[in-house]
RNA sequence: GCCACUGUGGCUUAGUUGGUAGAGCAUCUGAUUCGUAAUCAGAAGGUCGGGAGUUCGAAUCUCCCCAGUGGCUCCA
């Protein structure tokens, strides 16, 4: 007999071979809802059966690992489906993601319209309600179960040791290479809808086979498929790209360039004002501003590493007409005059991928002394990369984008301090903004590889600076070895999209490479020359992207402060111009971006109008209004407020912009 | 860059088996002067993403580009 403890502290007495499915049947009943088990808290099959003393656990679809199973077995049903469709089809493998699951298989491109057919078979899967099976097998048996598909046995290779068994699991005919859990039966799989195909490179690696890959969901009941589909539905309409066009924020034009943003008024308005607001930040944390061209000379790109080892990701370099004159003329082709700029043989000029390089000449434009340390310099600075172009999207992956840029030349003990500030003012402007959701990653070295710059005590150093403003922000994050930059640690700011893409925004990296190549130095109070350390940080990485998010963060009903128009002013009929002009002129008078609709539309056809872009107030006008100096209000949601005094409205407009609240409130709430 | 899909006036879109484009909104012109999500009437606006080809004839078929969408790799 053995022992087993149950969730709420009972212990059951059991004869050995047992299941926890049974366990938990005798527990709670037979309608459990257990997709899987625990026992002593590792995750496991319901078939599972018990041999000692251990505590048993069920595992229900709405938790996180109930579904995370769920999306797993999903998978495996996809792939059985694909199977008996697609014959030829080899599946490699297929795991439960964050938003569902996906299977890659080695098989002809399949389309869109090829997914219906697809769903329809496992439905039909789901509804023969296979039991699925774990069987333990050998290392000889499982090479002979796959011996006809050399992902499998790539897979075998790679995560077997020598000698050793493993599992598959089966239902039906069908059987996959897995450790597992999976939920019982098939049936468990009704609810799934298959949403796109696309392709994906076997490893992730560009240089292997190509494979289908088809991603799906999968939910315990109906309504929550339902749910899920109708929350994605709703999170579209809050798509940057289609915000920005509807609200005119910015504008992409194939003309002007893929992953070119043109910023418009309203969208300009936004960016200025949060640019306005990062520098006054800037300002008080002792920050300078500067300004660097575009372009800089090939050589410094040389000097910092930029060239020739970034160069997939930047723009060709530019090279100055006469010398291109003569080259032509000479007949050389682009891939001479490509060699001839890597050997550093001829000149030219790069478009700036960074914005360090500008930085650093002006640290090193005069000598400086550790009373000048810490130095920060800081620029609004447009960059250009060569971003592959099927990696382009809206305004979160372009290829000209401004970093709110700023490098910190330090000495070695202010690191620390250094760093807390950068996090300080990210830390400010999230709260500012209710950004709330995103998630910190602290990139640390690999201690076994050499690929670091730097010796390993400074490391030591810097990475305990990293951590602790990582721990100092008081939100989720993370230590990830191995994924240092070559030259120093660093802490990236993570965020989400609205369809669930992660985005990386701001970082703040430690580097002790840059001043080595470019042989910075300051003078010590011990009257020797030292060498500065420099901290990159761009927190909120580049104004485009994090506009991008910010505009699916607010659905674009941005605060009183950012929105591009503050105030619309309607007016009731004709009699109203003359005081709506004043009213304007007052409110511009006081910095407020107002606009004013005196035409003869109806007031609800303005309103309509209006409505589309989403200003702070609309401020209606009529003939009660002007007769009192008052204004009424009505909000985004329809509430309104009417007649208060115009001067009440100015005042309370003023301070509501001034304290940066998160949203407009001057119209209360109407229930 | 690779795979799949998409591309019709500023926006949203109709266009059946190939017979040289319809609509709504926006725009403009009149009329209307109106109290909180579309007042009425009229006009103008399209080489159907670009180029080449098949055909008597192409928005519809073929090929090549360009751009967008969803992914793969990297990154702000």
């Amino acid at each position: 007999m053995i022992h087993v403890t149950l969730p709420d502290g009972t212990v059951n007495e059991y004869a050995v071979g047992i299941t926890c499915a049974e366990v938990i049947t005798d527990a709670i009943g037979k309608k459990h809802g257990c997709l899987a088990a625990k026992v002593n808290g590792a995750q496991c099959d319901l078939s599972t059966a018990l041999d000692m003393n251990c505590s048993v656990e069920g595992i229900l679809s709405e938790s996180d690992e109930g579904i995370h199973i769920l999306r797993h077995s999903a998978a495996h049903l996809l792939a059985q489906a694909v199977m008996e469709l697609y014959p030829g089809a080899l599946p490699t493998i297929g795991p439960a993601i964050d938003r569902g699951f996906y299977y890659d298989f080695a098989m002809d491109p399949l389309a869109e319209g090829d997914l219906k057919a697809i769903e329809k078979k496992m439905q039909e899967l789901a509804r023969r309600n296979f039991t699925v099976e774990r069987v333990e097998l050998s290392e000889g048996e499982l090479r002979d179960h796959f011996a006809h598909n050399p992902y499998k046995i790539e897979i075998i290779d790679d995560k077997l040791e020598d000698g050793d068994g493993s599992t598959i699991y089966k239902q039906g005919e069908w059987y996959d290479l897995c450790l597992g859990p999976h939920v019982p039966n098939t049936s468990r799989l009704m609810f799934i809808k298959l949403t796109s195909v696309s392709s994906a490179y076997w490893r992730g690696d560009q240089e292997r086979e190509q494979l289908v890959r088809i991603y799906g969901l999968v939910e315990p009941t109906k309504d929550a498929l339902k749910a899920t589909l109708r929350r994605m539905e709703e999170a579209k309409k809050r798509d940057h790209r289609k915000l920005g066009k509807d609200l005119q924020l910015f504008h992409i034009d194939e003309d002007v360039g893929q992953g070119l943003i043109l910023w418009t008024p309203r969208g300009a308005v936004i960016r200025q004002e949060l640019q306005d607001f990062i520098s006054s930040h800037l300002r008080r944390q002792g920050y300078q501003h500067v300004f660097t061209p575009h372009i800089g000379k090939l050589d410094l790109y040389r000097t910092s590493g930029h060239f020739p080892y970034y160069q997939e990701s930047q723009y060709p370099p530019l090279v100055e007409r006469e010398l291109m004159k003569k080259l032509a003329d000479e007949g050389c082709t682009c891939g001479e005059l490509s060699n001839l700029m890597k050997t550093g043989e001829i000149d030219g000029y790069m478009l700036k991928p960074m914005n360090c390089p500008h930085h650093v000449k002006i640290y090193a434009s005069q000598p400086r002394s550790y009373r000048n340390l810490p130095l920060r310099l800081a620029e609004f600075g447009t960059v250009y990369r060569w971003e592959q172009s099927g990696e382009i999207s809206g305004m979160t992956r372009v290829r000209g984008f401004t970093q709110d840029d700023a490098h910190l030349f330090v000495t070695e003990n202010q690191i620390e301090a250094e760093v807390l500030g950068c996090i300080e003012l990210v830390q400010i402007i999230f709260n500012v903004l209710g950004m709330t959701d995103y998630r910190v990653r602290v990139g640390l070295r690999d201690p076994d590889s050499t690929k670091y710059v730097g010796d390993p005590s400074r490391w030591e150093q810097a990475e305990h600076a990293c951590r602790t403003a990582a721990e100092s922000l008081g939100v989720e994050w993370s230590e990830e070895e191995g994924e240092a930059a070559f030259y120093g640690p660093k802490i990236d700011f993570v965020v989400k999209d609205v369809i669930g893409r992660e985005w990386q925004l701001g970082t703040v990296q430690v580097d002790y490479n840059l001043p080595e190549r470019f042989d910075l130095t300051y003078k010590g109070n011990d009257g020797e020359l030292h060498r500065p350390v420099m901290i990159h940080r761009a927190p909120f990485g580049s104004m485009e992207r994090f506009c991008g998010v910010l505009i699916e963060h607010f659905a674009g009903k941005f605060p009183t402060w950012l929105t591009p128009t503050q105030c619309h002013i309607i007016t009731i009929s004709e009699k109203h111009k003359a005081y709506a002009a004043r009213v304007a002129d007052e409110l511009r008078e006081l910095g407020v971006r107002v606009e004013v609709d005196d035409g003869d539309d109806t007031v609800g056809k303005k309103i309509r109008t209006h409505r589309k872009l989403q200003p702070a107030y609309m401020v209606i006008l009529g003939d009660g209004e002007m007769e009192h100096e008052t204004v009424s209000l009505r909000a985004r949601n329809g509430d309104q407020i009417a007649d208060i005094s115009l001067e009440q409205f100015k005042q309370d407009l003023l301070t509501e912009i001034g304290e940066k609240h998160s949203q407009p409130s001057l119209v209360p709430a109407t229930e």
